[in-house]
RNA sequence: GCGGGUGUGGUGAAAUUGGUAGACACGCCAGACUUAGGAUCUGGUGCUUCGGCGUGGGGGUUCGAGUCCCUCCACCCGCACCA
């Protein structure tokens, strides 16, 4: 009987969903394990080969776990706010609901037709209302939240006000900016305000005056602040979503904005963001990432005060802080770098100087980014100002200059030429002294950036290696009050404003200009009349008008919406509880499933979306909503697959086309040819010219036997290449079950590999020797099997149960390759006990196979419940080994002893064998290697 | 420049703690059955001057190295004037 897969994956498709055999309910019986893949965006161009690669590998990876005895919560749904959807909406005027809904639809047939073991009913979408109501929630309690940076967690707002009314700001300490009273519109904190209140201060103010201060401190909190602007998409971007100074969706340039904006204080969470990473079961590259985009630096703040004219400290007592890891070179100190909009340039630029220092600034304004970052050429100017060095009372010459960048560390460094190469080529560049500091080193030549050398000409820490001065420098700046240990980070709080419509709402209005949390309904999207910003250039939904909106409350709405990475920040979350209407996930439910054990996805995420959602689940955990503080306990990453593009070669001016190996005969153009039309890079001539009018007529130039053979290379996938392998074909064509093994097949799932259609045959033949060994001509069904049957069967259950515990995905398909030929070799009838175990091992890879297997070999219930098989010692072991035997590490015979001789009888046996003594040819043996049951060395 | 990764047959790749390098599969070659199907089955297939040589190059440790150490090279990914 034929391998007939598509009726085979047809009948247990509909098995399955009738008797709901994919649903999950918690059981405190079972233990649990979470696999979750991340989520896609449903484009418009649905799945080509390379999306479902880590579906399958998770789906492989959930079947296993639950054959296991694991209750596997495995969900699948959508990220479906987006900008793709917006932008069609533009275009044409369709919401964006119906373009999502559609793709959406497109998603879902061609997931299902793979056979994975999703439960379907906890599908969530970022994009329906009856999620996002639950994002706005948690936006609504990050709003209601402040960073407590002594007990290291978020606490409700309301704690924070009691403490205000009891003590002012005395005895607590909330995340904030250094100088967060820095633009209080209200008379309480005038010019000299250090940043301290009382309950008095507190109890005198109005309700506006303590909702503007309390926003200094929410961890969602609203702030002007200077954002990356992309004119093209109308929109704000978040650092992340910015590549060379290009927007990374479409690559529009982007300029710097100051905007009233929503922000994350994420900055809050570096340090944990940072010290839980140690624990996670990720790749290095990926965590090294984090650390990288968070960015800890320790060192210490300086401040130079301000000199005047005269080189006194100026009256007005401004100073110039800068942030240094290297307080311990202050003494190489030679000139002050601040960056362009630094506040402090204004004042300190003299009249001799202005004219440079405004043309320099606007200069470096009218830059976009792109050029500021890709411009390494080194400029500046002096500002003609002065600060005092604090340690030697030395005046230092203040310079500004755009390698100084205004939104890291104060936007202001001192510079030592000495030690750190940027401010030794600016030295060299604009002539300006390079002190020596260190010990017997030329810094004439270059800087040294060596931290062992030896100081010199700084006084007291003369003598010392520089790493060990570093502690007395900070030390010292901190006892003369010049400075502080510090620690800086790279991370900014995250913009959280979008102005586009295709995303979540902010559960905001807007009360005499004070913006207030709506906490009873949930704001959905107004109707608008088009999906482009207003002509003022306020955000699509302020062409809403009151009326519009299903829900408005207060004088006005927030017309901004949530970024991208809202909804899929807490997704896996709503997984497990997704029809609740009461909370976003009932605490039992999520005490149950707890952490996901098991990411599946692409690396490209490393910064943007596990980021933050490993800062929400932080959150949410602070405040009590779930009972882990870390998303994804382990994560793989798979690799991406490459197409394998065919190329023709028509001869120029002609058309008539040229097999490759006879291409170099010709002058030639390369053309892209449809891979369909190609196998095993021979062209279907007739369907060549059928493909296109233009080549109806085309002549060809063949090899000897008559074939057109078509030159090859891989390259991404993509349509203009006509290189796109769509999963559809190939399940038509060989059926799911052989998709799904060719895919874990190809290789390591972390490694980017080509796609190669011809290697697919094999799998499928695999699966049809496995098929036939079920329905033999004589198919009658024994109990036992014989010995042998059963040592191959139990050899193979032991190998593909490591390679799944280790996660190699690829290697399990060759041990069933090989467990299948030899039981076909041995060509004798096979039992139950053994045709039984082999369908479990079969079925994460080839579920509807296994299922048609099971029941042929009449296994009782569903294959998908039965329990993994577990491999017998006693079928393992060999009782006869064949040793190869070298010598001097050069294998020369075998030697086939019993397993059970010591390591001293092998010896012997090997001294004793008569080949031995003709390798050695007269030489005396001076030691005899054996390694028991591996290989015996002989050393002559 | 910094960080992470990868280099093994014609191709995709195996080799988990150092122990017969190239499993498994594609492709290719030969044969069988067929009679022109890209079907099926069987056998062969790293290179070789048949001594050997072979895991990007060079060196080292070891009885033994794809695997460990040093060094160099190539390619890929990420970050990039981060003080």
């Amino acid at each position: 009987m034929d391998y007939d897969f598509r009726a085979i994956e047809a009948t247990w498709q509909r098995k399955w969903k009738e008797t709901e055999a994919y649903k999950v309910t918690e059981d405190s019986e079972r233990p649990k394990f979470y696999v979750l893949d991340m989520f896609p965006y449903p484009s418009g161009a649905g799945l080509h080969v390379g999306h479902p690669l880590g579906y399958i590998a998770s789906d492989v990876f959930a079947r296993y776990k639950r054959h296991k005895g694991y209750n596997v919560l495995h969900p699948m749904g959508y990220d479906s706010f987006g900008l793709p959807a917006e932008q069609y909406a533009i275009q044409t005027g369709q919401h964006p609901a119906i373009t999502t809904e559609e793709n959406i639809n497109r998603y879902r047939d061609q997931l299902e037709q793979l056979g994975f073991c999703y439960d379907w009913s906890r599908e969530v979408r970022t994009s329906d209302p009856s999620y996002y109501r639950w994002t706005q929630w948690i936006f609504g309690e990050l709003f209601e939240s402040w960073y407590d940076t002594q007990a290291q967690r978020a606490r409700p707002i309301s704690e924070l006000e009691s403490a205000f009314s009891e003590n002012g700001n005395f005895n607590v300490h909330p995340a904030c900016h250094e100088q967060w009273w820095q633009g209080l519109s209200f008379p309480h904190f005038g010019a000299h305000f250090d940043g301290s209140f009382t309950a008095t201060d507190w109890d005198s103010m109005n309700m506006a005056e303590r909702q503007e201060l309390l926003m200094c401190f929410r961890i969602a909190y609203l702030a002007d602040s200077e954002v990356n602007w992309c004119p093209a998409l109308g929109t704000v971007l978040a650092n992340d979503e910015v590549k060379d100074g290009l927007s990374e969706r479409g690559g529009h340039p982007v300029v710097k904005k100051t905007m009233r904006q929503w922000m994350m204080r994420i900055t809050a969470y570096a340090d944990r963001l940072l010290n839980s990473l140690d624990h996670l079961e990720w790749t290095d590259s990926v965590k090294e990432a984090q650390r990288h985009w968070i960015g800890r630096s320790e060192g210490a703040s300086v401040r130079f005060a301000v000199a005047n004219r005269d080189g006194q400290p100026d009256p007005s007592g401004a100073e110039v802080e800068v942030f240094t890891t290297r307080p311990d070179t202050l003494h190489g100190v030679a000139f002050m770098v601040l960056a362009p909009e630094h506040t402090l340039v204004e004042s300190l630029t003299t009249e001799a100087c202005r004219a440079d220092v405004d043309a320099y600034i606007e200069a470096a304004g009218m830059k976009s980014e792109r050029d500021r970052q890709g411009d390494k050429s080194i400029s500046g100017v002096f500002t003609g100002g002065q600060v005092i060095h604090p340690l030697t009372g030395a005046l230092v010459p203040v310079w500004i200059a755009d390698y100084v960048l205004a939104g890291y560390g104060t936007g202001a460094i001192m510079a030592v030429p000495a030690g750190d190469e940027r401010d030794w080529r600016f030295a060299k560049h604009f002539d300006l002294p390079i002190p020596a500091i260190f010990e017997g080193v030329d810094t004439n030549e270059a800087a040294c950036t060596d931290k062992n050398a030896t100081l010199c000409n700084s006084g007291e820490w003369n003598g010392l290696r520089a790493v060990d001065a570093l502690s007395r420098a900070i030390e010292w700046v901190e006892t003369h009050g010049c400075g502080a240990r510090k620690r800086n980070y790279r991370i900014r709080d995250a913009v959280f404003s979008r102005q586009r419509y295709w995303g979540e709402p902010f559960p905001i209005m807007y009360e005499g200009g004070i913006p207030k949390r709506i906490t009873d309904a949930t704001v959905t999207l107004p109707q608008v009349d088009a999906y482009l910003p207003t002509e003022d250039g306020e955000p699509p939904l302020a062409r809403a008008s009151r009326e519009d909106w299903p829900v408005f409350r207060g004088d006005a709405m927030e017309t901004n919406t949530m970024p991208g990475w809202a909804g899929s920040s807490w997704y896996f979350l709503r997984y497990m509880d997704p029809h609740n209407n009461v909370t976003f996930c009932d605490r039992e439910k999520s005490d149950y499933w707890g952490q996901v054990d098991l990411y599946v996805g692409g690396a490209e995420h490393t910064t943007g979306h596990l980021l933050y959602s490993r800062f929400w689940t932080k959150f949410l955990c602070d405040r009590g909503y779930i009972g882990f503080d870390e998303p994804f306990k382990s994560m793989i990453n798979q690799g991406m697959i490459l197409g394998r593009s065919n190329f023709v070669y028509r001869i120029q001016g002609t058309n008539t086309f040229v097999t490759a190996s006879q291409r170099k005969d010709h002058h030639t153009q390369r053309l892209h040819v449809d891979i369909n039309l190609v196998e095993n890079d021979k062209l279907d001539l007739e369907g060549f010219r059928a493909w296109r009018t233009e080549f109806a007529d085309a002549d060809f130039i063949l090899e000897d036997d008559g074939t057109y053979i078509c030159g090859h290379e891989v390259e991404k996938m993509s349509k203009s290449k006509y290189n796109v392998q769509t999963p559809d074909d190939l399940v038509e064509r060989y059926g799911a079950d052989t998709l799904r093994c060719y895919e874990m097949f190809l290789g390591p799932l972390t490694q980017h590999k080509p796609w190669d259609t011809q290697g697919i045959s094999g799998v499928h033949n695999f699966l049809r020797k496995i098929h036939r060994l079920y329905t033999g001509d004589n198919a009658d069904l024994p109990e036992k099997s014989s010995e042998e049957a059963l040592r191959i069967v139990h050899k193979a259950i032991a190998k593909v149960t490591d390679d799944l515990d280790r996660h190699a995905f690829n290697t399990v398909v060759s041990a069933l390759m090989i467990a299948v030929n030899d039981l076909g070799a041995l060509n004798t009838n096979l039992g139950r006990d053994a045709l039984q175990p082999l369908a479990v091992l079969l079925s994460p890879y080839a579920p509807h196979l296994a299922e048609e297997l099971w029941a042929a070999s009449k296994g009782p219930g569903s294959v998908l419940d039965a329990t993994w098989p577990e491999a017998l010692q006693s079928y393992l072991t060999e009782d006869q080994i064949t040793y190869p035997v070298s010598f001097n590490g050069k294998v020369r015979f075998q030697l086939a002893l019993s397993a059970s001789l010591s390591a001293q009888e092998v010896e012997a046996s090997v001294r004793q064998d008569e080949r031995t003594a003709a390798q050695l040819a007269g030489k005396d043996i001076r030691k005899v290697i054996v390694v028991p049951g591996r290989i015996v060395n002989v050393v002559a």
